[in-house]
DNA sequence: GCAATAGTGTCTTTAAGACACTATCCC
DNA sequence: GGGATAGTGTCTTAAAGACACTATTGC
């Protein structure tokens, strides 16, 4: 394929305003995590992060993260464009503060569908590409330059009506497309950290399925799956805060999907 | 949400060239449907839509059939935005020819994925929104103005390697979402007529797996999944052509999701 | 009758889930 | 020792698949 890279005197030259429409893209984030509720919580429970926006239209009410997708200056000072999912790095990035961190790389980025209906936003014509971002426990977004109003809001307090734009949509869609992955995929373990017990494996399934698994019988279905888990041999410093026995430490496996997959407890009446 | 309709005007009224980067964006149809080969086949495979290419870039090439996303222009010549899936839509009967034809209104349309690497159109920036579309065998795009270069290629023909654009990762992925996809829904029924056979029905698994199914496991667990399909009463006018029992006719029952699954035979290495 | 197609019976193996139990640790 | 947490044994039921069989039709 050629490798032409195209700049905006490139695509002004093109464009024939009868042939095409030019629209604006944007990219917008569902990012999840696995956190301790805010509240005194024991149970860990699914954050999505939100941004307060700051800007008419929808001033004040929480929204998914996202911009603009637009060409990047690199440091020579060329201009290229970005791939989608480039742009959904990039903000996420911007909008969590944590570009000069290591803890970005761990987290996986899938695209989740692409949203253009007409009157969308009404300010004009954007088709907006929806990301999917699965991370372990990530902190507060604090430093860099979006992130101060960014927060963790736990799913479960959400007013999906209160959100901008179409927003509910795809939050709705994103929660029901990481229920759905949890079963045949082993995207839990991009919840947990590098190394995690079977029990926190169990809680991220609980967290994102937000029903209570049978510990007993979650145990040796994880174990039983080949390729889901693998043992490092080692166990965790010491058991938990009022006794019990430590537990082994497993990390990732190569498995890329579950067979036999885990299904939900209480499958959905859902249309997909 | 605001009902605001953009147009043109607005669009360029609003346009900012340091803030975003305006965006050619397109729809592409994989076009599904199964019918029996063109060669003296038995067997009913699996066909995709494709169209030869008349023009620069990838004149004389195979490509998937797509268009751009534009303004609409209605009967009383108003401008609208129209939807991606409204766009998908009028493209698919643009490039069957079916659009008079009713039978189009049969065929299940779903967004499959966007795809927006720069460079994958050497001409400029084009982000396309690739659909997928599953239809009961229609008949060779005759009649229409973009029908003629249209065509219904056997899927295990296909040079990969020899499509237009990125389309061969496109087509790929299309495949692999509709394989995917029958075995928790009721895609199949899609492929069928109004009416079908569970051989009818055991034909379409063949055809997009590629692998035989066994005729009697299969029927009992059709029949034992809640929903699936609902009983018509009737029977084909007659048995085989060369003898044989007649069938049992059924209709897609309300289930949109298939409990049990029907697991494909051999589960594959995949990575989504 | 015979070949062909539709549909059923039955058995084995695997997996899911309920439940009880053992193992190990902190205090 | 006692409570808490990790991990295992065992039984029941459901489901997948192999295989053989019966049922009905066209010729």
């Amino acid at each position: 394929m050629a490798d032409t890279v195209t700049n905006e005197r490139d695509w002004l030259a093109s464009y024939d305003p009868r042939a095409y429409e030019p629209i604006a893209v944007t990219v917008d984030i569902v990012a999840l995590t696995i956190r301790q509720g805010a509240d005194g919580d024991a149970e860990k429970a699914l954050h999505v992060l939100l941004v307060r926006r700051g800007e008419m239209p929808f001033a004040g009410r929480l929204a998914l993260p996202g911009g603009f997708v637009r060409p990047v200056v690199e440091a020579d000072g060329t201009r290229r464009d970005e791939d989608l999912g480039e742009a959904a790095e990039r903000e996420l990035a911007e909008e969590t503060g944590l570009a000069t961190g290591t803890r970005l790389d761990r987290v996986h980025l899938e695209q989740l569908g692409t949203y253009g209906a007409p009157g969308r936003d009404p300010r004009m014509r954007i088709v907006s590409v929806a990301h999917l971002a699965f991370a372990p426990d990530l902190p507060d977004p604090t430093a860099g330059g979006d992130a101060a109003h960014a927060l963790w809001v736990p799913v479960a307090d959400i007013d999906f009506r209160s959100l901008a734009f179409d927003h509910a949509r795809i939050l709705a869609d994103g929660l029901e497309r990481a229920r759905a992955k949890l079963e045949y995929s082993p995207l839990a373990t991009a919840f947990a950290g590098e190394e995690f017990t079977i029990t926190e494996l169990r809680e991220v399934y609980q967290a994102v399925w937000g029903e209570p698994m049978h510990a007993g019988n979650f145990h040796r279905k994880v174990l039983s799956v080949p390729g889901f888990v693998e043992d490092t041999g080692a166990t965790t410093a010491r058991g938990g805060a009022r006794g019990g026995r430590r537990a082994r430490l497993y990390r990732a496996g190569p498995a890329r999907l579950l067979h036999p997959a885990l299904l939900r407890p209480s499958p959905e009446e859902d249309s997909r």
